[in-house]
DNA sequence: GTCTATAAGTTGATAGAC
DNA sequence: GTCTATCAACTTATAGAC
């Protein structure tokens, strides 16, 4: 719409890409709250202005932020998937709950962003409508984890795949609010190894 | 500190309880991005000076919403821990995660907002170590009710209780923050009954 | 495409009357 | 305790030169 296409177009001369990273960098240090167009322009080393040329107004640049992590979404888990049938199941799921905790804990200010304006919010809801985009993508490569392990005569017969998925999900997601709440010190709660052996007799075979 | 302490002191007219009410319904509606003072002020028909009268400075407000809600914590379960030994463990387990779902719903613009703004991010966090309130409380009574149920011999003997109580709270926070990103629309993921059945091998006894 | 300069509006916060 | 009146600082956004 406003901006250049990647790899087509005029060249750039990396404006648009400094200004996406001072956004993402404010936004996880301060949040959304310090997140103003002169602070992010003051940041990137960029004429103010130029954020409205790219991205319109700053709810654009807000949405900009988002869509640029959502391919993340699936691509956290993607590379766990290869992993099944290899180690054991119980050293899988510890690695798995700690990359998912890993990447809840990063996109935090993304989703609060989200929450915390009403605007930014109503037009995520959209997109995540129209194109399945979005937070539910995040459970798929979790559930081909565990239909390849299934596959394997790892995982339950009987298990509901969506269930397990998004009972780690749940599990990874929560430890990293309470972690992101602590001022990322010590949550004091239960490890990943325990909470895994907790789940073993759900998930796994025997 | 600026206001006065419930039941001493000279009767209050009001201001303070519609002041918090109206910023608690803005923060659920429009998200602390929509919270100025200005607004509060309008939308509690009081003064605007009012608020700094009682709470010192916006953040003081944020905060006292912040600590209004903590005692919540806990509290949504509460009732649950009387129901250990009634009913099958399977709808106890149900109507916890309804419980909890929409416990955390309601505080999801909470949250949010403190993470959206990194000043009171760090004061959340100093109160939260001092005293040992915050998220990690939340666990405690999912943890007893676990317990009673273990002590009927209705929840397996080997279960890490802690690790149960952080499966139930993860699966019903990741379920508020879908719904909640969803537009309070339709999440289109497996229902809670269906996740239950899943967690029922870990968590139970045969 | 990127800049400088600037405008109009809103913000959090204070002073002082009642 | 609550109000009205006021302020300086900062906000988003635009115009126009290069």
């Amino acid at each position: 719409m406003t901006g250049d296409r990647r790899g087509r177009g005029r060249p750039s001369t990396g404006v648009r890409e400094a200004v996406l990273e001072a956004t993402g960098a404010i936004l996880a240090e301060s949040g959304v709250a310090r997140l103003s167009t002169k602070e992010v322009a003051r940041r990137a080393s960029v004429a103010e202005s130029s954020i409205f040329y790219h991205f319109g107004d700053r709810l654009g640049l807000l949405q900009a932020v988002v869509a640029g992590h959502l391919p993340e979404y699936g691509q956290a888990v993607a590379e766990l998937r290869g992993r099944a049938g290899r180690g054991s199941v119980r050293d899988n799921l510890i690695a798995l709950l700690s990359r998912l905790e890993a990447f809840y804990l990063r996109i935090a200010p993304i989703i609060a962003a989200v929450q915390s304006d009403g605007e930014l919010r109503a037009s995520f809801a959209d997109r995540n409508i129209e194109s399945d985009i979005g937070p539910r993508r995040a459970l798929i490569p979790v559930v081909e984890y565990l239909e390849r392990e299934r596959e394997l005569g790892r995982v339950r017969e009987d298990l509901d795949l969506e269930s397990g998925a998004q009972i780690l999900a749940g599990v990874a997601y929560h430890r990293a609010m309470l972690r992101g709440l602590a001022g990322d010190g010590d949550i004091r709660v239960t490890g990943i190894p325990q909470v895994v052996d907790a789940l073993m007799p759900s998930l796994t075979t025997r």
